[in-house]
DNA sequence: TTAGTTGCAAAAAGTTTGCAGCACG
DNA sequence: CGTGCTGCAAACTTTTTGCAACTAA
């Protein structure tokens, strides 16, 4: 593993939700030893490859990136305002997907299941900011 | 409407799946009047707005456009090979959603739910290039 | 005439690649 | 020494914006 990736590691670890590879190298700028904008790319994309990390894009189109707790195949909640993330294991959904599946004939190879919404915390204390 | 609107859905009317702005911009350079890609991402943008297309983004971070045939909101089954779509109502899935949501505190404000995989016929005329 | 549409060209924004230098074994 | 990591700069891709010409009522 190189020092990249261990640098990108350290600093999705310290994240509460999903930052995008800006965000990841806006937070190892300001350390001992900053790492290139280019080997943050390439360190995610290579962590993303080996399922280190989760990946999502955004409706704006940019790449974001989580570090994985729980292993295997899960979906995310993500809270909107601040980031928080639940990892929800999807049994339940992936029982539907099988059943929609097999009503309309097909084989389903992949699907993909993101939730957002608000967290507790950000539902009390709502000030603004809430998106559309 | 504008001409540009209506030319994109022509060009969304003769697609089975889902078309990148360029895609359309492709469809339309051929015909009597090619449409600008400035104007195609314009209309793609109002329409989308309007809620007469769907919006999807790929991995690869193009957007991806596909006209609604079902009015409101649903979901989407897609054949990787030829790209066959189903639209799927999920009342089943929103149930189950909102079901995970609350067991976490959580208020849920939107959800993605893709599913892709191969369609009946795809799957007896299976040939290659089947994905991941 | 005038408000709105069009599309070229250029700008943005995010990501990837070429390449020379550096580090470490 | 040499292999491979690093990061600057430049290329690339997709999408957006400025602006002058055009269109249609």
């Amino acid at each position: 593993m190189t020092r990249a990736q261990r640098a990108v590691l350290g600093a999705l670890e310290g994240a509460t939700g999903f930052l995008s590879a800006q965000d990841v190298h806006a937070r190892l700028r300001d350390g001992a030893r900053p790492t290139g904008l280019t080997s943050v790319y390439r360190a995610l994309a290579l962590l993303a490859e080996s399922g280190a990390v989760d990946t999502l894009r955004t409706t704006t189109g940019e790449s974001t990136y989580r570090l994985c707790r729980s292993a295997g195949h899960h979906h995310h909640l993500t809270c909107q305002r601040c980031g928080a993330t639940v990892e929800l294991e999807a049994r339940s959904v992936e029982r539907w997907i099988d059943q929609v599946a097999s009503a309309h004939g097909y084989r389903v190879e992949g699907h993909t299941v993101e939730l957002t919404g608000h967290c507790p915390r950000c539902q009390r204390r709502r000030t603004a900011t809430a998106a559309r």
